[in-house]
DNA sequence: ATTATTCGTGCAAACGTTTGCGTAAATTGA
DNA sequence: TCAATTTACGCAAACGTTTGCACGAATAAT
């Protein structure tokens, strides 16, 4: 087990003092041309990189930054992850990922973990049921915090995400296209930001076609496959069933189209259903399934550019709101001949 | 932006010396009842606790492990991570996670990322393609590493997997039960060990009820849909095409039930389709696959365990192997009548 | 009353790095 | 030749924590 070689050892060698190596490492213009070529020789010789923990204690930062999302194995997630981790290594910060698994519970105990790591900020996107904030707004009174997708109203800081509201218009825009006349949509949890959003782009969508919006054409899950399922079984079984479905999710969207099968309903001859988030699932499922796609890899990196420049400004940091298009994909699941 | 708290701060609000602090912080029997009692309180009040890095440099340990794997969208690794961290965060240690995306040269950056975070030591699941091993052996030389699921007989560690050999021999005899004479198996990259101990199980299934392996019948392909599919395509149309497939992945699988219906093919009465790890999608896709499952949670908290363990060792670790014996679920694509 | 022991606490060094300041030697200018 | 300047480097402190050692005071033993 190798010791990585430390200032010290560089000045050992060369002969000259740790100070003058810590200058000639950064080609200092006090050090003589010799001296920075023979330390950076002996550096790169030794494999020398600066220790961490070191400059930590020394700045007061660590140089790491703390990511939580309700689950990597939501591809959207680890795709903006993936951002993340692009970003960050590039400007020379490390990533701690973890997962709230969509619990509030979890998520506090992320955020007090992120805490005694140090880190010198954290991006979050929400567990479904997150409601009371005080972790969140506590944490910011010690570093500062960028939302990403699922954000909230009551916590002032950057946020990214897509136009929730223009990309469901447009899922409902193209449902009647294809001529649904009843349209549901399958929310998630109530007081989810990003599912009221999608409903203000349903009802638009609806409203600009003249059709009026029954409440009873609105029906809220959670992001699973049961309960979604359960919740669409519901639905198809009215008396007055939908022709079309906007899901608010890929996976709830899934649920939707079991549902549909179970009752021997056809996709999308009886009902067209449309998801969100263009998992890869989404062109897996048979029928295949159409989608709002969302740029995630691009909501991660730009996340974390905002929380990175935060971090380094010295000043005070004004939040930036960003949102994004989605593209729809459309596939089986909404082509009617 | 708050200060953190540090024991300089506590010492000068109690009155005494910062090595007292620290000393009745661990409740020493040499400090008196007093003073800890106090001194635990300011800190309690003060929310105070260590400052990583300066333990880092007092210990020369981070306390942080690193995790490499192909890709947190596959719940199999989003899983096994939640199992990491779960034991990781037991043991007071923190994770920094990062995905290769089955990438080589994206796994030697990971590595070299991990090295200049100063992590204690690695877990790692190859990337698809790994072959020149060359940056794990030097990452080994310098910290413990501990290879799950993915790993190669060319490092010398510990390894955590399933019984690769005896789940596909599972597998396989399911088919052989419900009728299946021409079985196929669809592998991954050739020299991936897993694929080859899957492709021993599938191979003395087939010994074991006396039909005789037919290289024809086993197809390398790569973990993506397009790949499988393509391969999934060229052995169907094939004149003595398999009336069933056991497939090295969920994904492949899909794939193959992608080509099948695109052939016009009943699944599961013209070909029976069974896959490997049981993600969630399996059961979501129509018809629902059957898989093999493996404990994921359990070998990321076994691997965490071995490594954390092995950090702390203070003689010569002796690595260990552990396999895990998975089970079938049955779903729609393997039930004939 | 004197010495030995225990108890509670503080001092200082160490970990690796940076940086303001000081200083010897080399160079310049007259 | 001597003063003024420049060049090239070293010293030491600081960041937060732990820990071996020392030390004063109180207590116990003689």
């Amino acid at each position: 087990m190798m010791k990585q070689a430390t200032i010290k050892d560089i000045a050992q060698l060369v002969g000259v003092s740790a100070s003058t190596v810590s200058r000639a490492l950064k080609g200092s213009p006090e050090i003589s041309e010799e001296t920075i070529k023979i330390v950076q020789e002996t550096a790169k010789r030794l494999n020398y990189f600066p220790n961490k923990a070191a400059l930590s204690l020394l700045h007061f930062k660590t140089r790491t930054i703390g990511v939580i999302v309700p689950n990597l194995g939501y591809s959207f997630f680890s795709t903006a992850l993936e951002g993340i981790e692009e970003e960050a290594s590039k400007r020379g910060y490390t990533v701690i990922a973890s997962q709230s698994l969509e619990s509030e519970e979890k998520e506090i105990r992320n955020v007090i973990d992120m805490k005694r790591s140090g880190v010198d900020g954290v991006l979050i996107s929400l567990a479904q049921y997150s409601s009371q904030l005080n972790h969140l707004l506590e944490l910011q009174s010690q570093m500062p915090i960028v939302l990403f997708d699922r954000v909230s109203d009551n916590i002032h800081c950057s946020k990214i995400f897509v136009n929730n509201t223009a990309g469901a218009f447009s899922a409902v825009e193209h449902l009647i296209k294809i001529g649904c006349k009843r349209i549901a949509y399958m929310a998630g949890p109530k007081n989810l930001l990003i599912s009221n959003r999608r409903k203000d782009g349903y009802s638009m969508s609806l409203y600009r076609n003249k059709m009026k919006v029954d409440e009873k054409l609105i029906v809220h899950c959670e992001f699973s496959h049961t309960s979604a399922m359960r919740a669409a079984l519901k639905l198809l079984k009215s008396k007055d069933r939908p022709d079309g479905i906007f899901a608010i999710s890929d996976r709830v969207a899934i649920g939707a189209m079991a549902a549909a099968k179970k009752l021997n309903l056809r996709i999308p001859e009886d009902v067209a259903i449309i998801g969100f988030n263009d998992e890869p699932i989404a062109a897996l499922v048979s029928p295949s399934l159409s989608s709002v796609r969302q740029p995630a890899k691009v909501i991660g990196q730009m996340a974390a550019k905002l929380l990175i420049d935060q971090i380094e400004a010295d000043k005070v940091f004004t939040p930036v709101i960003k949102s994004y298009m989605t593209r729809l994909s459309i596939r089986e699941s909404t082509k009617r001949k």
